[in-house]
DNA sequence: TCAAAAGTGTTTGTTATACACCCATGT
DNA sequence: ACATGGGTGTATAACAAACACTTTTGA
């Protein structure tokens, strides 16, 4: 990621002038979810320039003429971290009268699940920038983006028990453990490893990858690799996927 | 509901030109479910007059600058079927770029659940004008419509199974077959009548009203009310619900 | 007395939970 | 050898599914 790209997503949120060529009074917000160890962060934007100066923000932008509303979105997403093809989601759409400043502005937002591997940087990095928090303990943000941040969580810890979308944080190849750390990160709860093995093999939704993790100091576990053919086979036979 | 109030929800939906005072390319669509004996309903409005004359759509109309989007959504069900304090839901924000005919408008959209005690319209009543169609069966809709439909009875079969929001349906008392009618009703399936009852019963969620059914020609059933204080107590407690 | 729905009981198989246990590997 | 996580086994209790059955009521 260059640094012109962050500053482009930035400018393009103070608040005026709206570049021209996109709708009015509407905008964008991205809730970008990331895995970092076991702890579930979001990315953030801090504003470096106009009167938000040093405030955090959900990084968003304008909707061009003659793009679709998931269009820009990605487009918005690609061009903070590079990322192309994210799982991506409507969220909600934000529209309290005076949620913006001096003109009336309605927000749609959607959100991102991304796999640090694909997007492995760590808080700190750039700090001045953009910059992973955790989801649960972020700073003051501009706007009504804290209440958007909240809003996300509730869905997303309500979606991943319903629906196979926990595996867009975890990299490609993963461990039961990772996924099971992934349960309890979003859900803040603790899980029995035995009992937590045993539900998603039955499953029938985790490939083994014949491929063992390396470089770890104690016995090296299975990787295994999710399979969206057989989710969509057993979907369509009426299973239904419970955490 | 007068008829006044019908073409005044009708006129604010046909294309240009938008009412003075309301948000320029924003509009608001609701999906109002209904459960007519055991069939689950739409409200659907035709056109009277303008280009799209005959055809059948939704309900919708413009956000006025100083109201919010529920706000205008609630404003906008209010005005059709005389209701006040619905169970109202944000659905989608749906923003193809040629959704709509000439210009660019992306359209909010609430979904409703209501009770057929509180408006008993039928089909038929007022064909010309508003009417309540089965959901699964509907006539072509202009615009996006029937994608909003569609995605909306996908969200709804989900949300009814992981919420007890099917409630919203039914009249405040309400009888354990009408539940059972309903689940099967919104999801499409036969269900067991014994397990169905005890699986209920043993949520504690239904308060006895210690009233029975009347004018029925076989033994009157006893009659329920959803106990939403229960319900917050037991969520609290980490209860999930699910059928 | 019959139809129609209310409501109960029981059997069987499956699943969840808790927790004890052994295995493999790098330091 | 020991710490660390990988991975298996098992007893118990709770639950789901299927379906046979009795009860109540109005017509």
């Amino acid at each position: 990621m260059t640094s012109a790209l962050i500053s482009a997503a930035k400018s393009n949120r103070e608040p005026f002038p709206v570049p021209e060529g996109t709708l009015q009074g509407l905008s964008i917000d991205n809730l970008i979810f990331g895995l970092h160890g076991s702890e579930l962060k979001v990315l953030l934007i801090k504003h470096g320039e106009g009167i938000r100066e040093g405030e955090w923000a959900l990084p968003g932008g304008w909707i061009k003429q003659n793009e679709d509303l998931r269009e820009a979105a990605s487009r918005l997403l690609r061009d903070l971290t590079g990322i192309s093809h994210p799982y991506l989601e409507q969220l909600k759409a934000f529209g309290k009268v005076d949620r913006y400043p001096a003109e009336r502005v309605v927000t749609i937002t959607y959100y991102a699940l991304i796999s640090a591997d694909q997007y492995p940087l760590v808080a700190g990095f750039s700090a001045s920038d953009a910059s992973w928090v955790s989801a649960f303990d972020t700073p003051a943000l501009v706007f009504d983006h804290k209440e958007i941040l909240t809003y996300g969580i509730q869905l997303l810890q309500h979606q991943v028990r319903h629906k196979p979308i926990g595996f867009n944080l975890l990299p490609e190849k993963f461990t039961l453990l990772q996924l099971q750390e992934l349960y309890e990160a979003i859900l803040n709860i603790k899980l029995d490893k035995p009992n937590f093995r045993r539900k998603f093999m039955k499953m029938n939704l985790l490939t083994p990858c014949n491929e063992k993790q390396k470089g770890v100091a104690h016995r090296a576990a299975n990787l295994y690799r999710f399979d969206k053919d057989n989710y969509s086979n057993l979907t369509e036979q009426g299973f239904s996927f419970e955490v």
